[in-house]
DNA sequence: CAGAACACGTGAAGC
DNA sequence: TGCTTCACGTGTTCT
């Protein structure tokens, strides 16, 4: 009556039976035409794409494209005690949730850390007198020593004047959050002629010196 | 032909016709007998449990259940883009890898935080009076200022202490012949425990700095 | 045998 | 127009 394409229950679930050949590539698709070889074969019609038959492949495509996603969202997933598709995604859910929280929980962690550093009030005082630290700037004000949170917390500035043409200038901070990236946008927004920069993070701090052309560099820093 | 029980499509998405009266429910199953009323009337079959149709409406439970996932899936995955039941479980792999991946870069920095020697009274007390210029070891000798040639012209040479595992040697020096080959076969003959070094040739000068391991060192300088 | 879980084909709705 | 997505009922397999 109605048992035309009555086969290819070979295996429980689709995924195992040919996607295991391709390991883990979810996202290409349609994945060729592994199924219609062995699906075509039994279809009796003569015209190849029948207008009502064009849709129960395409119907195949998706429940097979969904059952990738299913399992590809299982492999990410550690600690999955069921295969059932519905214990799946009900694994994600809490695993989603238990990251969420353990992240929130990290970056409460992180920012207590990062406020408790204070001091090195010292030593900055005593480099000053090392040489001269601009820090008149507009764009300079965000080096300022004895920032809070998200700024760049600098414990050392030191300007040194080579020849006529060149200044270095030699920063030492914390090292937090983006801390790098900061620096680099600070210098690059100055419009600088920057000969050499130099990046080194080292037990939590950023030593960063860099070599700066000086004609150019005046008008902006002083 | 087969259009038994063939209604009750009034929805796209089967979640929102009833699911949004329970709001968040998820887990609560099997979601009392909410559908059952309005199917039941359709069927003609006298007997309430019919043998065969017993399985269509677990078959509905089963797919309610699992379209409820999907829809808690989706709930806890921010930006999502696209409705699709496709969709919603992409965005939730890219979501989770997302969360992974912080996830580790929030404890490698809490890490490297917690690393820090957190008593910033100790060595911002050892930054105050930097210096001390151990130059008394043979090898050092080499780097004795003043040499005339073939040996390393020494401009500037600063050793400062961080904590008590490792010190910083910065040497400035002039840049001459196999100067920087030099001072690379000087500072390997020591057999520190080298952590980082930084070479930076300019303006005729050679700017090197050295991240030494505390312990190791001491027996070859002082 | 009952119950759960699945893949399939099909008709319908929206873009 | 055609393409996509969906829910549905059904038959099958495994527990």
């Amino acid at each position: 009556m109605e048992d035309i394409v009555d086969q290819e229950l070979s295996n429980y679930w689709e995924p195992s039976s040919f996607l295991q050949n391709e390991d883990f590539e979810y996202d290409s698709w349609p994945l060729e035409e592994a199924i219609s070889g062995s699906y075509d074969s039994s279809s009796p019609d003569g015209a190849a794409s029948s207008p009502a038959s064009k849709n129960i492949v395409s119907e195949r495509n998706r429940r097979q494209k969904l059952n990738q996603r299913l399992f590809a969202l299982r492999s990410v997933v550690p600690n999955i005690t069921k295969m059932d598709k519905a214990s799946i995604i009900k694994d994600a859910i809490s695993y989603i949730e238990g990251l969420q929280y353990e992240e929130k929980k990290l970056e409460a962690e992180i920012r207590e850390l990062e406020s408790t550093p204070k001091s090195s009030l010292s030593f900055s005082k005593d480099f000053d007198r090392d040489l001269l630290v601009p820090v008149t700037s507009k764009k300079m004000k965000q080096l300022d020593s004895g920032s809070s949170t998200s700024l760049i917390e600098v414990l050392e500035l030191k300007v040194t004047f080579m020849g006529e043409r060149t200044m270095v200038v030699s920063v030492t901070c914390n090292k937090r959050t983006d801390t790098m990236v900061k620096l680099c946008e600070v210098f690059e927004s100055l419009n600088l002629k920057i000969l050499t920069s130099n990046l080194t993070s080292f037990s939590g701090m950023i030593f960063h010196t860099v070599f700066i052309e000086f004609i150019l560099a005046l008008q902006f820093i002083c």
